[in-house]
DNA sequence: TTGTATGCAAATGGTTTGCACCTAT
DNA sequence: ATAGGTGCAAACCATTTGCATACAA
């Protein structure tokens, strides 16, 4: 167990609050927002700053430990997965859950609603990068 | 000019603000954020409260006639688009212009990039929906 | 020991809202 | 006239940060 906490948390100090912070993020059903997970700690008894938890993601999230999933509400959501490969979610707007996706870059997207039994009714993407006249100035220099 | 600016404010009162905000939103070369919409006013000496230029987005995104175009540093981005399907949005990280995507879920979208000249260097997907369980369920009730 | 982590509270920053005033219709 | 729009300032909320204290190494 601490071998992959030690991992999760790439050569950092593994304190108990860390290790809490860790062990409430897999019992989250799905994807879930900072206070929901400090939430998760106090329902438990465990005591832990709300910034020490925002700090804790932070780390998981550099690792790869865990990974944002969009937004709920203005608050940012994150999932624990253990799927190595690039991949996209699904996030359950009723309970959360959340399926991963393969990329739509890299291949076909669709049918994946009918794969797992995902209806979608709404999806927010973005991509980022590099326009054509932004590339060649860059490339200029 | 107007019968546009009707349509794009669905039916609500047509007052200098508006017509100034949307009037700057063409004039934005790319995506841009509620305070950079501001700016672009003022530096054209039109006064606008932030509030206001807030609320006349919302109206501009209810009626469709601007998108968000996801986030920049915190920010919400917005985009006009005379697209009229379901698309996404390729985000210039450098000069915020913006190109259009055809939905990843419709088709493949592999080849955009260079059809475009754009360089994707990261991307930001979140998929929402109703997962098996949470349809049966309702479907159920 | 010692540098990193924690906790609290205060600061930040985008966005929203209350309210009195203004104005398109 | 009057419902809807505007401006300002205050309120909100998620997230970050400063700093003194606690603790893993």
């Amino acid at each position: 167990v601490t071998d992959e906490l030690r991992g999760a948390y790439s050569a950092s100090r593994l304190t108990r609050q860390r290790r809490e912070i860790a062990a409430a993020v897999t019992r989250m059903p799905g994807a879930f927002s900072a206070a929901q997970l400090a939430a998760e700690l106090h329902g438990n008894g465990v005591a832990a700053g709300l910034a020490t938890v925002y700090r804790a993601l932070t780390s998981l999230e550099a690792s790869g430990w865990i990974e944002k999933a969009g937004q709920r509400e203005g608050a940012a959501l994150f999932t624990h997965c253990a799927v190595e490969h690039h991949h996209h979610h699904l996030v359950c707007t009723t309970c959360g859950r959340v399926e991963h996706a393969p990329c739509p870059l890299e291949g076909v997207l669709a049918g994946v609603a009918e794969s797992t039994g995902f209806v979608i009714t709404g999806h927010d993407v973005a991509l980022y990068g590099t326009c054509a006249a932004c590339g060649a100035r860059e490339g200029a220099q």
